[in-house]
Order: C-alpha cells, then sequence, then structure tokens
DNA sequence: ACAAATGATACTATATTAGTATCATTTGTC
DNA sequence: GACAAATGATACTAATATAGTATCATTTGT
C-alpha cells in the first residue's frame, strides 16, 4: 500500500531544494540534482505553480521560486495537491452516498484515525524537513 | 487517497456478519445479504481461508466459520492480508534500498505516524466493530 | 452416483499512477 | 526585431494495481 505517491515525494524534493538554495531554481538544475525525468518535473512544478505554492517566470532567466515562507508548504499541502483528499474512511457497499455512513461503526473509528494523521501530516512542512536533514 | 480498498472492506463485511449470525455460513447467504458479487466474494473467502482467519468445510452442508474469537481479528491483520503491509514511508528516488534511507527526514516523521496508525488499526476488530455497531 | 458446497487458477476490465511528446507563450539579449 | 532560453498548456501513452469473472477440480453428505 502506498500512501505517498511519486509526485508528491518529487514535488517535496524540488521544494526543498528550492528553499534551501537560491531564490529562482530553473527545471534543469533539479533535474540534476534530483536525478527526476524531466518532463514529469516539469509537470509537477507546473501543478505546483497553479496552486500557488511556486512562481514562475519565463524567458532566459527564468525559473521557479517559493512564493510562501517553506515553513507555511505542509507536506499535507503537496499530497492534497497530487493525491486529492487523502480519504481514510471510505464504503464501497453502494455507488450513492451510502445510506449506513452515519451510523457506521468502522467509517467513525477510521475518522478519528484520519483526523489524528491530518494533523500530524499539517505539522511536517519544507522547513522543518530541511532542518530534519542537516542535523 | 483510498486507504482501505474493497476487497478488505467485503472482508470485514462478511467477518462481521459471520460473527454475528451462524457458526458456519455459506458464500450464497453472505452475497444475498451484502451485495457483493459472489466471484468475488468467493476469492475473498478464500483468501481468509488461506489465511487462518476462516476456517472452510465443503459439500452440503458446508461453508465458513470463524476460526479465532472475533476480538482477535483486527481490521490492520485484514488489511495485510489484502493489502500487504500499508508503508507509509517509501522512498522513490532510487530502485534499490534507497541510500540515504538512515537519514531521511521524512522517513523518520512518516514513520512515526505509521506506528500510531497502525496501533489504532490493531486495535479495532471484528467484536468492536460489531458492538460499535448495535450502540 | 449425485448434488451442493468450497479450492485453485487463470483470465478480463477498469482505474490510477507514471511518464512522454508537442506546440504555444513569455522574456532577455544581440 | 529575430532568436534563444526558459515556462505554460494539453494531449497522449505505458505501466501497475484494483476489481471482478469464468472454469474446472475436489470434497462431503445423502
Ligand atoms: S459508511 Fe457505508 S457501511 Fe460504513
Ligand atoms: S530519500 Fe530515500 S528514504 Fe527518504
Amino acid at each position: 500500500m502506498k500512501f505517498i505517491t511519486r509526485d508528491s515525494d518529487y514535488a517535496l524534493r524540488a521544494l526543498c531544494y528550492i528553499a534551501s538554495n537560491r531564490e529562482v531554481v530553473k527545471v534543469d538544475e533539479l533535474v540534476a540534482n534530483l536525478g527526476v525525468p524531466r518532463p514529469f518535473m516539469r509537470k509537477i512544478l507546473q501543478k505546483l505553480n497553479k496552486s500557488g505554492i511556486l512562481g514562475s517566470t519565463k524567458g532566459q532567466h527564468g525559473g521557479f521560486r517559493l512564493k510562501r515562507p517553506a515553513a507555511a508548504v505542509s507536506v499535507f499541502g503537496i499530497m492534497r495537491i497530487f493525491q486529492g483528499k487523502p480519504e481514510l474512511s471510505s464504503c464501497f457497499l453502494k455507488k450513492e452516498v451510502c445510506p449506513e455512513r452515519p451510523h457506521c461503526a468502522l467509517r467513525k473509528k477510521l475518522c478519528l484515525i484520519e483526523k489524528g494523521v491530518f494533523r500530524q501530516l499539517k505539522e511536517i512542512n519544507i522547513a522543518s524537513l530541511i532542518k530534519a536533514g542537516r542535523a
């Protein structure tokens, strides 16, 4: 079972790289340093741009830059962008909304777990990752 | 993002049904009551049998029966059977074992979260689900 | 012998994830 | 203004995982 997908993973690496190096970083530099396929990396960065995490400038001295403080970019936020809202508690029996939802014991318990996981994922951010990585 | 897959979900429903009804239950009865496609249900039950959660008898009065007390069958155990060990903390950069594993900050944090989730998933079991469902 | 159950296994379909390819647009430099 | 060097947008393909089906073999009670 995978919890973090590759695009989230690569996105986090790219963000850490950008945050701990220059202001503006080009795709090619990221590719060279992270070993991610170039077109895939581009796709990921463009998505981060659209989501407001990164800003970009085109042209000769263009590239990507962090648009927010590193501490304000959480792992939870990145996962939501690439994987949608992690939903630990889904019911499969019917296609419409499950009629038993309000009473479902399993769902209730999973929701509790979910809350805790989300809270923890929100606490991990680019700044804390960089700091922990250096220690 | 899905956390529990259908087979795990259906397995849990089947187990709850068996545990809260007769000793021995046939596939057809489960299918009739749970609305799961018969061949899929069979596949799931056979896997539960192989895993030692259920026992089975063939022939005319055959069927499936719980092989352990309901309280000893955890959601965690079922998920492991159908989804493999949930691995919140995987690294994608290389195909071999990641050389940075011992130092990786993200992985360390995810491992902590993982531990908590596992503990909680182990605490939820068929007996507690049935009890909570009746309340 | 036969019917009614499960066991084993192989196959197909659908959805998600991972990755590629291409052309358009912006921007600095000559 | 032409051109090179960057990103933007979009559409496509490949690989993998999930969901489900189909079939034949084996066991067991009557
Ligand atoms: S939400 Fe549908 S049975 Fe739990
Ligand atoms: S970078 Fe490989 S385990 Fe985190």
